[in-house]
DNA sequence: GAGTTTATGTCAGTGTTGTTGACATTCCAA
DNA sequence: TTGGAATGTCAACAACACTGACATAAACTC
């Protein structure tokens, strides 16, 4: 069993050694601070009986527009069939359309209706709301160490999705 | 609606003007990074036919033994009835034992078998583990800026109560 | 002491979101 | 051209959140 220091005395200048406490407090930030993170679009959401799946789906539909469900599908790390079930609302609800592809008529590539852009807007202002007003707080120079940690929190195939979407 | 500049050249450098980009990046960050900060214990539980919510209560009865469920009710922000689901079952496994209150025999104190122990061990030390890892990443002057935003970002009450947990 | 509030637990029902299994369609390569 | 791989859809099920209603016991108030 991995043990960290527990002793006291090592702030953040100490290379090597990490206290317990000090990772302790890391992942409870994390777990707070990602409640914070999805509540205001929770809040939206909820209003329009969607879910975090709907918001996560638009969000990279916006991003990336014309990418297939099997793009969509390892990003977002779930299965097929239950981003299907998302994508049909989304596509019934008519803020989500889906074209056939015309190289290889299998796939099918998704795009934004103007309606569901305004939501994306939406929910997007208001994450980006929260977002800034944390970076402001935080003060500028925390956001390249804020990125830098979570960056090597990711596993492989994740950092690889989130540096290309950089692009 | 709010709008950041969407030009180029600002680097975290600079106080007032974060972009959409900047923002838009940072949220795509908390989203992957989240996956991977849960992906361990995640794994561990599915074997045990547990999932996060147990996780959850464990790690926080964990850290303030014997405290009472209205207590972890408003660190979890769920229902009793969403709690009380889980807490079921860690004690009829248990996992968890529960302890009528002495001064106020309304209460239920919670604490951690030894058998609940081990499982908090196995698990945060698979968690501490990848966030040790990720602050060695990130080096060690990405820390503090790391917990900054997080804590920027949570809300008042999540905020308190992380505070309170540092005590 | 009667009535109210607080803390906890339970039952029933519902919704979102994840899963697996089965299946249809399309493409491609042997 | 036939069989396998890729892509997407439908159905059923499980986990875990929610609301609402109700029960119990203890504590508090007047």
């Amino acid at each position: 069993m991995p043990e960290g220091r527990t002793g006291q005395g090592y702030g953040s200048e100490s290379l090597l050694f990490l206290t317990d406490e000090q990772l302790r407090q890391g992942i409870e930030a994390m777990f707070f601070a990602y409640r914070g993170f999805t509540a205001d679009p929770d809040r939206i959401l909820a209003e329009m009986s969607y879910g975090r799946a709907h918001h996560r789906a638009i969000h990279f539909i916006n991003r990336s527009p014309g990418t297939t469900v099997n793009n969509l599908l390892s990003i977002l790390g779930v299965t097929k069939q239950s981003l299907n079930r998302v994508l049909r609302t989304l596509i019934g609800d008519g803020l989500v359309i889906s074209k056939v592809g015309e190289l290889d008529k299998r796939e099918r590539h998704l795009y934004l209706t103007d309606q569901g852009a305004a939501l994306e807007a939406t929910l997007s202002d208001a994450q980006r709301a929260r977002m800034r007003a944390a970076y402001k707080d935080a003060g500028p120079e925390a956001v390249q160490g804020f990125k830098k940690v979570l960056e090597a929190m990711m596993d492989a195939d994740m950092r690889r999705a989130y540096a290309k979407l950089r692009d």
